[in-house]
RNA sequence: GGGCGUUUAGCUCAGUUGGUUAGAGCAUCUCGUUUACACCGAGAGGGUCGGGGGUUCGAGUCCCUCAAUGCCCACCA
């Protein structure tokens, strides 16, 4: 620190955040700041943490999102609530067991079978571990205020008895069934993803056409029909052909539709719309008749014969076979495409699984069994050219299902799965939302979430993982209604307490039974007992959302009747991001609304994105995620979180470029789709090499690391240092304070504006935060700061500490002031706010405006401001400060444009009626000092100078001249003195315009009329005034 | 295909219920270390508010339309 030696002061002139940061993070905790406990005599306010996976490390997106809950915490903390925020982490079944499998094979080359479950699971645990220290950690040093000795995990042993009961309950109502239906498999993974899980990806494929023979074919008939498909394999498993119910309808419509289409097309798209219109029309000449007699042989119940499986497979008649695509038929295979199983289930088709949970053909498939999908296809094409049967093949881009966790592609597979129904459930999650007992902010993310639920979709819970929540369901094998029977009553007589089991019995069509037993706790005897009748456990887990869809009262302490979740639940707002509405905030809605009758949370606030630079969501798998905590080294944590909030406007997201940092030069590197996921940059300025977050082979490790930061913390960081050093300014300055009590009614206008600003930038600050307004609140508050408090009050308070008259007054307000604005900051801003309120309670420890009360340890423990009615009541204030503010101005443009140095003082006249005289007159020391001038006239008598640089303030009537003889540019005056006059005519013109409109002066409201009326008179005085001194000016060149 | 956003200064973004000359930060230019701060101070330049049309006395703001761009959902034998 260069300064910090000298002796004025004992505070260094930066705020050193790196050394702060952590013992004010000890003392809150030794302090328990953080704590919240249940406290009848206060209202309580809580927030559930979104909790993050353990998957990795957070980002910037976490950053916001953490920042955003601890600010209002924060906020809700000072205004006396009993402010609980509940932290915590998220198992995230497949992410996490994904990661940890992939680091297995890349690193041991190990499948999950190769350890077995146990062994997997205890791996997963410990990454766990790992990364749950990682981010409580990042979180803590981001300034988190979470109640830590609460911190709970979707997977310990309390979120698994809300996870247990919920399942026995929802079970107990038949709302969790078993069904089985077609799934989204992975085989990599070897489970089923949902489908929020999957995404498509583009591929280059073919489109093989083959045909099927007809069997016993009538004259007239068509001997084959021709299918097409982009996955030739899937035939072994057809059990149909299917064909439209009525063909030359289908084509009416289609063809209906297409002109239709036409009519509002633009020009460009009708040739393409015209081309599929004559393929129509060509089809009803050549394909109809053909399609309406294999529509006629469907209704009789005719069949086809499969090749290679030589199999009779039935010919259907089904609407999704469409006329007007391909030969209008098409093959049907239930087990593995969910068009064709929505056709068997109405048609009734036997469904026929050709896959094992690899991914490899099963024994359905005759000699095809063992087969990769790949080998098959080849295969099947090749023995189906060698019979004959194949037709064309087209190249085509195939938007192919891939999952989102192992990246393989999706096979579409008949699995045997739990699902929880979601019929009453969604609705009830609905209605929370339409009768506003659930307020989303901003309001349009309501249409989605009430569609998605609208939907109504049951929900698929089983994964068929071992990291998670084992399902709770024991089952028989399929049983004889007699020995079910036996079993179930064998059941009834395990003894336990009430409730603890329950047990179903499942149906088939051919008569066999099977039964569930259902358990709701963790219990070994229990579960020993039913194992010993022959029943076996699920070896599935549940969907990860299941745990994360109870966190605000299964952290709470449901199902056990806690006085925490008595006081703090339902919470009071969810703050998260969009993406997981429907995942999961919907999924809260209904499972607290089923297990406590009450909704989860009041509020959900749904915040921006974090874009890097060229506009993507920053996100593990992308490599563009920036670590908080690189941010915090370098800016520290109060310009991260200043920083985000002032970003976080309502309508926009985020966008962030982002640098690398060389550790060897400082040099910024920007960060590219190229270079971003990278284990080791160069630094093409230094020639050095810094390794990334991707580095893991040793040589990588070793070298230095290299921050990724963003510019856009610049602002933040200054701003920090802003209000440190007027913070060291006034403890400076408070050496020998001694409060005095303050009159209101005898402040000078410089005083009252501050309070009346103060008071103002409060209702600002609380108004925007309670509305979710956080970059409102971070502007309101950096705007006032620093152009209001710093380089107004400040500036002026200079002089006013150097008069002995004035000192103490003003020392009690620029205290109280500082003392206000470290309230404010402080949810936003924790750090520097405690650093600079432990200095000031030891320069002031007692302070106030009319009374003087000492002030507690902690800001974060300090009450919130509230505005005294007295300092709002004068409108006039503002106003009357602003004529102060306008001269200021005058007087620096006329110096900065005459090039005046700052060191000389300059002779000043100001032209003005009484009133403003009387305004001013008090204020005539502190335009001295702050413009460096003397005030040598001021009122109606003050004339201009001989050699004057003269300055119009029209609206006010003032006109400001300052004395130039000493520093006259003839030129630069003059040039100055055109470009004002050109603005002034440029403005005279357009309202003389604006008046001259006859309509404008009769329709619009007389008010705005005369203003500007006045303010047209305004400018032609000041036209005048200025086309005079351009005159005299120029006889002077 | 459906839904929701976005387009304002070189860059990143604000802009309340339509109403004086459209704002901020960064960047640029000029001057400057006057006892808080060069992570600073004083000042300046820079915008036909994506294009077109409409409503209105008056449109960045409301309506229609076109274009670009992003996200979500659905679908594609």
């Amino acid at each position: 620190m260069s300064n910090s030696e000298s002796n004025e002061s004992d505070i260094p002139n930066r705020f050193d955040h790196a050394t702060a940061a952590a013992r004010i993070v000890q003392a809150w905790e030794a302090a328990g700041c953080n704590r919240a406990t249940v406290n009848p005599d206060r209202k309580p306010f809580t927030i559930v943490i979104p909790p993050p996976n353990v998957t990795g490390a957070l980002h910037l997106g976490h950053g916001l999102n953490n920042t955003l809950q601890d600010i209002l915490v924060r906020t809700r903390r000072m205004q006396g609530f009993e402010a609980l925020w509940m932290p915590g982490t998220d198992h995230a079944g497949i992410a996490t067991q994904a990661v940890v499998e992939r680091r297995l094979r890349e690193q041991e080359n190990k499948t999950r079978h190769d350890l077995g479950r146990d062994a997997l699971v205890a791996r997963i645990w410990k990454w766990k571990d790992q990364y749950e220290a990682r981010i409580l950690g990042q979180l803590k040093r981001m300034g988190c205020s979470c109640d830590w000795e609460r911190t709970r995990f979707t997977l310990d042993d309390r979120c698994a008895a809300a996870v247990r009961a919920t399942f026995y309950d929802l079970f107990s109502q038949r709302l969790i069934y078993r069904g089985k239906r077609l799934v989204n498999w992975d085989t990599f993974l070897q489970t089923a993803v949902s489908d929020d899980e999957v995404f498509n990806e583009t591929t280059q494929g073919h489109f093989w056409h083959f045909r099927y023979k007809v069997i016993n074919p009538q004259r007239g008939e068509p001997l084959e029909v021709e299918i097409a498909t982009t996955r030739p394999e899937t035939m072994l498993g057809d059990t149909a052909v299917a064909v439209h119910p009525d063909p030359e309808a289908a084509l009416e419509a289609a063809e209906k539709e297409l002109l239709e289409k036409l009519a509002v097309a633009p020009e460009k798209d009708r040739p393409a719309i015209q081309l599929q219109l004559d393929d129509l029309l060509s089809r009803r000449e050549t394909m109809l008749p053909t399609l309406i007699k294999l529509r006629d042989m469907a209704m009789s119940g005719r069949h086809v014969m499969l090749p290679l499986m030589n199999r009779p497979i039935p010919l259907v008649a089904d609407s999704w076979a469409k006329p007007e695509l391909g030969s209008g038929c098409v093959k049907i295979t239930p087990a593995h495409d969910p068009n064709d199983y929505e056709v068997a289930q109405r048609c009734g088709l036997p469904m026929i699984n050709i896959l094992l949970t690899d991914g490899t053909l099963n024994s359905e498939t005759g000699p095809y069994q063992g087969m990769t999908i790949a080998a098959a296809r080849q295969k099947v094409v090749a023995d189906l050219d060698s019979l004959g049967q194949l037709g064309e093949i087209e190249d085509r881009e195939i938007e192919l299902p891939h999952s989102d966790r192992s990246k393989t592609p999706i096979e579409p597979f008949l699995a045997d799965q739990w699902f929880v129904k979601m019929d009453s459930l969604a609705q009830s999650a609905m209605d929370a939302v339409t009768n506003e007992s659930v307020k989303i902010f901003p309001v349009r993310y309501r249409k989605g979430y009430l569609d998605w639920l609208g939907e109504k979709r049951d929900w698929p819970v089983s994964r068929q993982l071992w990291w998670g929540h084992q399902i709770p369901i024991w089952s028989s094998l399929k049983l004889s209604d007699t020995d079910a029977k036996a079993l179930t009553a064998k059941i009834a007589k395990i003894t336990t307490e009430a409730g603890s089991i329950t047990h179903q019995v499942e149906e088939d069509a051919n008569g066999n039974c099977q039964v569930f037993v259902c358990l709701r706790r963790e219990d070994a005897n229990l579960e020993t007992a039913v194992e010993a009748l022959g029943l076996i456990r699920d070896p599935d887990v549940l969907d990860t959302w299941f745990s994360s869809a109870l966190w605000p009262h299964s952290t709470l302490g449901w199902p056990e009747k806690t006085a925490e979740l008595e006081y703090f639940y339902p919470t009071s707002t969810l703050i998260t991001s969009r993406d997981i509405i429907t995942l999961w905030v919907a999924r809260m809605v209904l499972m607290g609304l089923n297990n406590t009758g009450k909704v989860p949370f009041s509020e959900v606030f749904i915040h921006p994105k974090i874009l890097d630079g060229l506009g993507e969501t920053m996100s593990k798998s992308k490599g563009n995620g920036v670590d908080p905590i690189d941010v915090i080294d370098k800016f520290g944590p109060d310009a991260l979180r200043f920083g985000l909030a002032w970003l976080a406007t309502e309508t926009q997201d985020v966008r962030m470029p982002v640098q690398y940092e060389c550790p060897h030069c400082e040099k910024l590197i920007d960060q590219t789709k190229k270079n971003r996921s990278l284990p080791r940059i160069h630094c093409n300025h230094c020639g050095g090499d810094f390794s990334t977050q991707w580095a893991e082979s040793a040589d990588d490790l070793a070298l230095q690391r290299g921050a990724v930061v963003s510019e856009r913390f610049e602002t933040a960081r200054n701003f920090v240092n802003k209000l440190w050093n007027a913070a060291r300014f006034t403890l400076m300055n408070l050496t020998d304070f001694k409060p005095v009590s303050i009159d209101r009614d005898c402040l000078p206008l410089e005083d009252r504006w501050l309070l009346s600003r103060l008071a103002t930038v409060t209702g600002e600050v609380t108004d925007a935060t309670n509305h979710y307004r956080y970059a409102e609140a971070a502007r309101s508050l950096y705007d006032f700061a620093w152009d209001e408090f710093c380089s107004l009050y400040v500036e002026m308070a200079k002089s006013r500490l150097s008069d002995p008259l004035q000192r103490a007054q003003t020392q009690t307000i620029i205290a109280y002031a500082l003392d206000t604005l470290l309230r404010l900051l402080h949810p936003i801003m924790p750090f520097v706010t405690e650093e600079i309120w432990g200095h000031l309670g030891k320069a002031a420890p007692s302070r106030g405006l009319e009374k003087q009360v000492t002030a507690v340890p902690f800001v974060m423990r300090a009450a919130w401001p509230t505005i005294d009615p007295r300092d709002l009541a004068d409108g006039n204030i503002q106003r009357q400060f602003s004529v102060f503010r306008e001269v200021l101005g005058a007087i620096r443009q006329i110096r900065s444009s005459q090039n005046v140095a700052p060191r000389e003082a300059v002779p000043v006249a100001i032209h003005c009626d009484r009133a403003i005289e009387d305004l001013l007159t008090p204020m005539r020391p502190l335009l001295e000092s702050m413009a460096n001038a003397e005030v040598l006239n001021l009122g109606p008598t003050a004339t201009a100078f001989e050699i004057d640089a003269p300055l119009s303030l029209a609206t006010l009537g003032i006109e400001v001249h300052v004395d130039l003889s000493r520093f006259i540019d003839v030129g630069a005056e003059l040039e100055r003195l055109e470009r004002l006059l050109g603005q002034i005519v440029k403005q005279i013109v357009s309202k003389e315009q604006k008046l001259a409109n006859e309509s404008f002066v009769s329709r619009a409201p007389e008010q705005v009329v005369a203003t500007e009326r006045q303010s047209l008179q305004d400018l032609l005085r000041q036209r005048e005034s200025v086309t005079g001194d351009i005159e005299r000016m120029r006889k002077r060149s």
